[in-house]
DNA sequence: CTGAAAGCGCTTACAG
DNA sequence: CTGAAAGCGCTTACAG
């Protein structure tokens, strides 16, 4: 059956190449008794379209990645199922990779320059090491969307939530809640941290807000987002010279959890001695005990906000000016701020 | 930039297409002399191959699918990571699909047959719906390779670890710790539930081996492996007519850690009351409060028993018959079996 | 609505 | 070690 070409079902059918392929394709209008004989050619050879050769001819594959730094992190693979999803609704494949930080393993998938990226139609990155600088150097052939807010004002689409004002909702319903005494966990001053200064930010608006001064040794600096991270951080403040916070405010539901961990195994109550708020909502936090109060981004929005703009892009059906694009989030109040009754 | 040819660059460095094409894929000897001259034209002129011609000539994409049922299930997740990165390390690129547990989307990705099929030189299917019925309609001119045990014994490569043997080895630990109540939760008594049914197996051989009699009303089917399964399992089992059990073992770490959540809502204290037992060995489990013991599957190597047999299989390389291929697993021990001292 | 034909940019026998 | 040329299987102006 392999080996079956398009024109093996022309000379079957009795008609051009030209004619099998616009039937195959449903493109011009081909008469319905023509139609048919195709088709019974088709079936009878068992033909199926070289792809390759299409693509070949078309110049897409028809495959846009999505770029992200780890995929067994749950935001990233919650979020590259509904990229995937939405992408294939469009007729799109895409394909997952995973920089695991490296900064050059995420400059070759963007970069246009390399091999790597030059069988995408286009790319959906969630930065991680990559600068402006290594944008600006970019060729504007491939359409690439942002995610997060890591590189933002840049000369592409980039879908993001509001991290400021996010952080700032969390803070307020800890301070709502009484605590005054409120860690921050995540924070990253360097370069490749824009998220998390936004988050710290919106942590600092919150205070500010109510005339309520930060205390700078509750702001607790993390190399990465992951478990491990959060129950290193917690042990930390848990032996703060004035003694433990009152709540924390983790930069993602990992770092979260993580912390949960450690203060449990020192028999710390939750929420009544630390409060704990956690950002991503990921599907572990609300099973786990206690349930995870934190930030809900709307995945599923971000997702189709991507994946609608680089197709619009690709489909050059968008010609405007690169945009920001919001996707909404919301504060989802569990036990881990407040006791069940 | 864009649309440099060999050609040009041929031109440009005054030799044939052919001594470019050479040279840039490191294939025939060229001399030191002709190499410099085209890698300075390539250099110049800013060539990149067109992989899309490339593959269409070459008859392959150097892409490859993992095909699993959903992404954002911990065990998928994790597994997928460690498969794309044993992929890259041979120079392919995986395209990871989901198949949401939709029979007809998996036999699509399968059956050679389909369109979206044709663009993989391989795939890695860990099946779901897919029948050996299905199967053996399957074309053999594109590699598969089988994960898990849904499907045994039929005309393709599959890679799995003991399922009797591991289930056998959770439940001899919770009798080990004189737990005789021991529920089992999990099983799937129906054509797609292979993998299930061969853990009630080792549940069943364990209470055998040691003369103990299994009481059925402590097996309890569930159609999915989520959190939420898990928690209504456990719910369920709390309202035994004979009362709790005094152990759960449960097909899979979500659903452990549901009916962990369950059971903590309820007062119940594990171990003590109730020991409880996952199987995956996800990175949630070790940092829940209780940590999880669990059936560690080794993912890594599944991924590279997997990805080195369809490569080798791509190559011609091997061309034995199908074989099975067995990966290591270990029970790890946490606290909501042993109580921390 | 359909046909005959060019050409996408590579790889690779065939010669030398 | 290198050249001239065929051909992979499509899509698509160009005609009619």
């Amino acid at each position: 059956m392999a080996g079956v070409r398009l024109r093996d079902v022309a000379e079957r059918a009795g008609v051009s190449i030209r004619t099998v392929s616009n039937a195959v394709n449903g493109y011009a209008p081909v008469s319905d008794e023509v139609r048919a004989r195709v088709e019974a050619a088709v079936a009878e050879l068992g033909y199926k379209p070289n792809l390759m050769a299409r693509n070949f001819k078309r110049g897409r594959t028809g495959l846009i990645t999505l770029v992200v730094p780890e995929l067994d992190v749950p935001y990233f693979s919650e979020l590259a199922r509904a990229v995937i999803t939405k992408a294939r609704a469009h007729g799109y494949t895409v394909v997952v990779d995973q920089t695991d930080g490296e900064p050059d393993r995420e400059r070759e998938l963007v970069m246009r320059d390399s091999a790597a990226a030059a069988m995408f139609d286009g790319v959906i990155l969630s930065p991680l090491a990559l600068t402006h600088a290594d944008l600006a150097r970019r060729g504007a052939d491939q359409p690439l969307v942002l995610l997060g807010e890591r590189i933002a004002e840049s000369a592409y689409d980039h879908v993001a939530i509001d991290n400021v004002a996010a952080a700032r909702t969390a803070t307020e319903h800890l301070l709502d809640l009484g605590r005054r005494r409120i860690a921050a966990v995540g924070d990253q001053p360097w370069e490749s941290g824009e998220t998390a200064q936004l988050r710290t930010r919106g942590y600092r608006d919150a205070h500010e807000a109510r005339g309520l001064a930060v205390e700078e040794s509750l702001i607790v600096t993390t190399r990465r987002f992951h478990l491990a991270s959060g129950a290193e951080a917690m042990a930390a403040l848990l032996e703060h010279p004035q003694g433990p916070p009152d709540a924390v405010f983790c930069y993602n539901d990992l770092v979260a959890l993580g912390a949960i961990r450690t203060l449990l195994t020192n028999g710390v109550r939750i929420p009544e001695d630390i409060a704990v708020v956690g950002f991503d909502d990921i599907e572990a936090g609300r099973y786990n005990t206690p349930t995870l109060t934190t930030i809900s981004p709307d995945k599923t929005a971000i997702a189709q906000l991507a994946v609608d703009r680089l197709i619009a892009r690709l489909d050059k059906e968008d010609e405007t000016a690169p945009a920001e694009l919001w996707a909404p989030y919301e504060l989802v109040v569990r036990e881990s701020t407040v006791a069940p009754v």
